[in-house]
RNA sequence: GCAUCUGUAGCUCAGCGGUUAGAGCGCUUGAUUCACAUUCAAGAAGUCGCUGGUUCGAUUCCAGCCAGAUGCACCA
């Protein structure tokens, strides 16, 4: 039974079963298209010819090496470059949202693309493990379970984050392909996969060997409430009302100092004013004895220009322990630094009254303390900034941690080169600025979390009776030692760092694991095969060619993947970094769940179908620039997708004379299978669609090269839906008239007879044809469903086209 | 405090040193058994944030200002 042509492109029912196919033919691995591609074979032939003029390795050939770099070239100069892809991992945890539909739609987009240019293209997909994330949500799972993970211990508690992830984790993979991602499934990873994860040990130990990794007690950012610490851009700022209080630690003391804290001073040493303000200058260099609420301090007065004269007294009560910049005035006045907060968020080191009390408990009491002595002068309401946790949003508590650091000058040097060179591109190229700034100002970067999921730190200690914390400062290349307790004991021998614990003797791994952002800095190479040097992956698709991302993760992420490659591969992660914005409402607000303005991908594509999202997320989107997106946008894309298929419809039933009605394809096959139109047949219309048709073509393939993915939507849909189907199709009306009736069944006899009619119907016939094959090709990156539909009811009656749109190769130009 | 972006039609946005500044949505009027009403045709709608400068010519380049947003640092 013949198929007949709906009149509606009923996405529904069809992209499912598309992409399936798609995914079973093999089309998303390079290697099928390789195979596929004519132009692939004379490489191969050329490769393997050189190949065999190679000499054998064994003989001691200088050239041999130059030979196989060359062939390499030459694979790259005649096949065209790989064109490869890593995908932003998604969290494991993640659920698909509108950023990840425009990241998505973008990445497979240059795929499809590249790949229809006959490049070998490869998308690798994988996922994150995304250590405080997940901890938390399998925390939480389990616990509705009445499941304490400090009860069942670390071990079984991973067992259980592995169990859920088998289970719920991935569903966003599943998502993506709802999306038309063409990534190769067969190579997809996960950042806590055992290759993964022997990749991040061997980063670690060689950091460490070059002494870019060292261990010591620093102020970091701890979150009590992910009971962890975390770096500093993980740490965001939330504008909030406080109390700002003045007041005196006691009644000898000179200087009333303002705080919004005041239970941090309890660990204060010093109290800093501006060397040039006149109210204080007599007391600098002094020292005083003072005692709150019966705890001794010696507070000196030093002086410091970063102190501003105008906020509240114009002296600060320096508690280096608590307090980013207070720990740095320390540093350089080599003053001491008490800790009088844990990593509970409790006191200590404070006395009986104080100790073990929460902050805002001690708070409390301190201030009633205060003013029943007095010594409080006044409170202020103003406004400051609260620093919060990323992930949990819980307040962050500044206090000094012995942890694991890797040192970020050295790589940010080479980081910095790199794109100022211009050997990796950012587009847009203001987000460079944005990337120096930040480069220039960086901190070394705290890479061990107190957490259980993710991969844990390589670093070996004898067992004995002290804590691993106390053992770890031993480490040789501990940058600051503290007074940790008795490690007379200790020796180096009983510490090792390297990838696999050493053999014999009781040994026991450090017990914190590393920042996810260590993985994924490593995913462009580890997702290839690093650090095996000899997998063919690594070979073949490394250097990358471009990274798809989020501005907001350019430090997170991109920066720091560019730092570990140039450090450990001695090569760029890839040549572009393409930042797309944030995706906002039509309103342009933010999405939130508060502002119920979310618009859910799935939802959508159920609605509209992909094709009609994913057109709506690329059309109207710059680099870098936020993009609003409304449902009436998608929904008039929905029409587009329409128009394609409707145009298509009409198309094919008038070429092959079949019926318009039923939508049952004709008989009719035009007997040139190359469409060669005949130039002197040519109506003014016709003339004038292949003129913008040519123009169409350069214009497009300009736009993609240079990443504006935008424009060359906008000018395909333009002239697909303006001048082809509005113009064209209608003047083809006419012009296909030469023909009797359609869906009639008359014979041949009583076709017209005229010459030129029949020339001119065949002729029109192919324009229809070449223009329709060839804008579907364009088109196909955009929306590969609809175009991949179309293109198997045109192989129908001309089987020359490819076996699928995927596999077809871009229009040449003329 | 340092830096970046944005300001163009009612809305969301393109664009650009050079005729009369564009699109989608929305709006108005009309068409319609002839691929598609998820259609087609026609139309209204703009001081291109403000002020100066450069130029033969500025919406476009430069400076300043106003407004909105964002990043970084700080927030005692």
């Amino acid at each position: 039974m013949k198929k007949t042509f709906p009149k509606n492109w009923q996405h529904g029912e069809n992209e499912a079963e598309i992409y399936k196919n798609w995914e079973t033919k093999g089309f998303f691995k390079p290697e099928t298209v390789e195979k596929n591609s004519k132009k692939q074979e004379t490489i191969t032939k050329k490769i393997t010819n050189s190949k065999s003029q190679i000499p054998n390795e064994n003989e001691e050939n200088p050239n041999a090496k130059d030979q196989k770099l060359e062939i390499r070239n030459l694979k790259f100069e005649i096949l065209a470059k790989p064109f490869v892809i890593a995908m932003p991992p998604p969290n494991v945890t993640g659920r698909l949202h509108i950023g990840h539909a425009l990241g998505t739609t973008l990445q497979d987009l240059m795929t499809r693309y590249h790949r229809l240019q006959g490049q070998s293209a490869l998308y690798v997909p994988g996922m994150d493990h995304a250590g405080i994330a997940t901890q938390s949500v399998v925390d939480k799972y389990l616990r509705k379970q009445n499941i304490n993970k400090n009860e069942i211990g670390r071990e079984k508690f991973v067992a259980e984050v592995w169990k859920w992830k088998e289970q719920y984790g991935g569903t966003i993979l599943e998502q993506l392909r709802a999306l038309g991602a063409s990534c190769d499934w067969s190579r997809e990873k996960f950042t806590l996969d055992e290759e993964m994860s022997a990749a991040v040990r061997k980063a670690f130990v060689h950091l460490y060997e070059k002494n870019l990794i060292y261990c010591g007690e620093y102020i970091v950012n701890w979150c009590p409430k992910c009971g962890t610490a975390i770096a500093d851009d993980e740490v965001e700022h939330q504008t909030q009302k406080a109390k700002l209080y003045f007041f005196k630690y006691d009644k000898n003391f000179p200087i009333t100092i303002a705080t919004t804290r005041p239970e941090t001073k309890l660990g204060d040493v010093a109290v800093a004013v501006n060397p040039s303000d006149e109210r204080y200058k007599k007391f600098v260099g002094q020292s005083f004895d003072v005692e709150i609420d019966g705890i001794k301090r010696k507070i000196k007065v030093i002086a410091d220009r970063t102190v501003d004269q105008k906020f509240g007294t114009g002296a600060v009560g320096l508690t280096p322990a608590h307090s980013m910049i207070d720990w740095r005035i320390a540093e350089e006045n080599n003053l001491p630094k008490i800790k009088v907060i844990d990593e509970h968020g409790r006191l200590v080191n404070v006395g009986e009254k104080y100790s073990g009390l929460k902050v805002l408990e001690a708070r409390e009491k301190l201030v009633e303390y205060l003013s029943s002595e007095n010594l409080l002068e006044k409170t202020e309401e103003i406004e400051n900034n609260l620093a919060i946790c990323y992930r949990c949003g819980g307040a962050i508590e500044p206090l000094p941690s012995l942890q694991w650091f890797v040192k970020m000058k050295p790589l940010a040097v080479a980081a910095k080169e790199a794109v100022s060179s211009g050997k990796i591109k950012i587009i847009p190229k203001r987000f460079e600025k944005v990337y120096f700034h930040w480069l220039d100002n960086i901190r070394d970067w705290c890479i061990s979390r107190q957490l259980w999921w993710g991969q844990q730190i390589p670093v070996f200690y004898k067992k004995q009776e002290f804590e691993i914390k106390d053992q770890r400062s031993k480490i040789k290349n501990l940058e600051n030692i503290s007074d940790l307790g008795n490690l007379s004991n200790l020796d180096e021998k009983d510490i090792f760092v390297g990838e696999t614990m050493p053999a014999g003797g009781d040994w026991v791994q450090d017990e914190d694991v590393l920042d996810t952002w260590f993985s994924s800095a490593l995913w462009p190479f580890s997702t290839l095969g690093w650090p095996n040097e000899s997998s063919p992956d690594l070979e073949k698709y490394f250097p990358t060619t471009v990274m798809e991302t989020g501005y907001d993760i350019l430090f997170f992420w991109v920066a720091r993947m560019i730092m570990m490659s140039l450090e450990l591969t001695g090569e760029i992660p890839f040549e572009t970094v393409y930042l797309h914005g944030l995706v906002r409402d039509e309103k342009n607000r933010k999405m939130s769940k508060s502002l119920g303005n979310i618009l859910d991908p799935l939802d959508l594509i159920a609605k509209y179908g992909t094709d009609a999202l994913r057109m709506a997320l690329v059309v109207g989107s710059t680099p870098g620039q936020d993009l609003a997106v409304g449902e009436g946008k998608i929904k008039g894309f929905r029409n587009f997708t329409n128009k394609i298929w409707n145009a298509s419809r009409f198309v094919a039933l008038r070429v092959t004379d079949g019926d318009l009605q039923s939508g049952e394809l004709g008989e009719f096959r035009i007997k040139n299978s190359e469409l060669r139109i005949m130039e002197g047949e040519l109506s003014e219309a016709d003339k004038k669609i292949l003129a913008s048709h040519e123009k169409v073509k350069a214009s497009v393939k300009n736009h993609l090269d240079k990443f504006q993915f935008s424009l060359a939507g906008e000018e395909l849909y333009e002239y697909f839906w303006h001048q082809f189907c509005d113009e064209y199709i209608e003047v083809a009306k006419t012009q296909l008239d030469g023909l009797p009736l359609r869906g009639t069944t008359q014979s041949d006899s009583e076709k017209i007879a005229t010459p030129d009619g029949l020339a001119m119907t065949e002729n029109t016939k192919k324009i229809l044809l070449k223009i329709l094959s060839e804008s579907l090709i364009m088109l196909h990156p955009f929306v590969p469903f609809v175009t991949e539909a179309v293109w198997q009811e045109l192989r129908q009656f001309t089987p020359d086209l490819a076996e699928s749109i995927m596999i077809a190769e871009w229009p040449q130009l003329r």
